[in-house]
DNA sequence: GCTTGACTAGGACGTTCGTCCTAGTCAAGC
DNA sequence: GCTTGACTAGGACGAACGTCCTAGTCAAGC
């Protein structure tokens, strides 16, 4: 009743883009579904509170997302989850694996702990969902998360670490990260960040320093 | 309308204590509540799943637990976490790092990953549940990762480990465990446990191996 | 100017939720 | 044998859920 701005649907100066349709509506909808299930989980998100959020109709939930919730939850954490990896691979793709995994902790800092509310990520969250009849929530989850471990596990092999060893630790470094994002959402502070952090760099270098050819080999500038 | 056990409210090999009231139903219900939680969720259980998985009425939620469903999820989650942290204790009191922490790898494979249904933790599901107004599901839970943390730190600080680095490698294997978790019920198999456990183990041996004064001290036995 | 299609606005549906409530059942203790 | 108290059994409550639905609004294109 009280909704501050949209009104009667549109307001003044309204610059949506002819006969295409209002495109971006869909994309605020996924926005706020992934703040959502960041916030809230995924069980604990209705799509009355997406609709809310993203000031859309709920009328909007099934002319944009047929699947109704689970396509919703399924795009959000794709969105979501897809944006984390390309800056992983991007800080991953040229770096020293020092400065790569340190780029991955910044951005799980800033992206799922210190935003705004509890800590938490919309990855995890369609993974936890209580019903997921044909899997389709997971499958995508679990995509995410083998992007993020292969970007991990490239930039440590690259720098001469054995292909087994790099990818064991990608999967520490990838799952330290998100229980550490459940940890700091207990906890309601970032001190399990900082130990698990300085726990990965402190491993990251043992691993470093235990290569057997030259110990920090030029990887092209 | 089917219900097996229990009739009519009692069967005839009843053994209930006089007077002090069937004091099991509630246990019943708390153990029903943690497998509930570690396979839907907080926000994914009613309580009248859980009555119903504990073969109890739905009075007896209120009955045993005034504090409704919060009071519920909170007995459960300490319950179930406080059996794991009993056991890491004991595991890490007097073993060699390597042997604890392997134990610990070993009861979370079975406690949490391999277990009925799909991969999940209790204390990980308070820990999200979408409402949590004066905190307490949360700080339940925090105060279980905190005994898991401190016996693996005690562990290692134990054999010699310099006591900060014990506490990170702790709060990297606790979150790992964690985030190892919900990685085996995104993927559906045990790959990313086998994957962290294998990591740790490696990042374990190197912490050991960097020790500055006897490579390994015989801690008894 | 009328049609068309994208989108908004929100009522209605059946179900399930947490919670509260009363009635009934059984065993213990007087 | 009657009272008492622990516990069962399940109806009732208002709220919220996902979903479907119709009516209304606006801009583009004929």
């Amino acid at each position: 009743m009280a909704r501050m701005t949209g009104g009667t649907g549109r307001t003044a100066g309204d610059t949506r883009q002819r006969g295409t349709g209002q495109r971006d509506t869909r994309q605020r909808m996924v926005v706020a579904a992934a703040q959502l299930l960041r916030e809230r989980g995924y069980d604990g998100t209705g799509c009355r509170d997406v609709v809310a959020r993203a000031r859309a109709a709920r009328g909007a939930i099934y002319h944009h997302f047929p699947g109704g919730k689970t396509e919703i939850g399924i795009e959000a954490a794709r969105w979501a989850g897809g944006l984390v990896a390309e800056r992983v691979e991007r800080a991953c793709a040229e770096a020293h694996p020092r400065e790569g995994v340190r780029a991955v902790l910044e951005l799980a800092d800033r992206l799922l702990i210190r935003a705004d509310g509890p800590a938490g990520c919309p990855v995890a969250a369609v993974t936890l969902s209580a019903e997921d009849p044909d899997g389709a929530l997971r499958a995508a989850a679990n995509e995410i998360f083998g992007r993020w471990r292969a970007a991990i596990a490239g930039c440590l092999a690259r720098a001469g670490v054995d292909a087994q060893r790099a990818a064991r630790f990608a999967a520490v470094t990838v799952a330290g990260i998100e229980g550490t994002v459940l940890l700091c959402r207990a906890s309601g502070d970032v001190e399990p960040y900082q130990a698990v952090r300085a726990g990965l760099l402190d491993q990251l270098d043992l691993l470093l320093g235990s290569l057997p050819g030259p110990a920090e080999p030029e990887t092209g500038l």
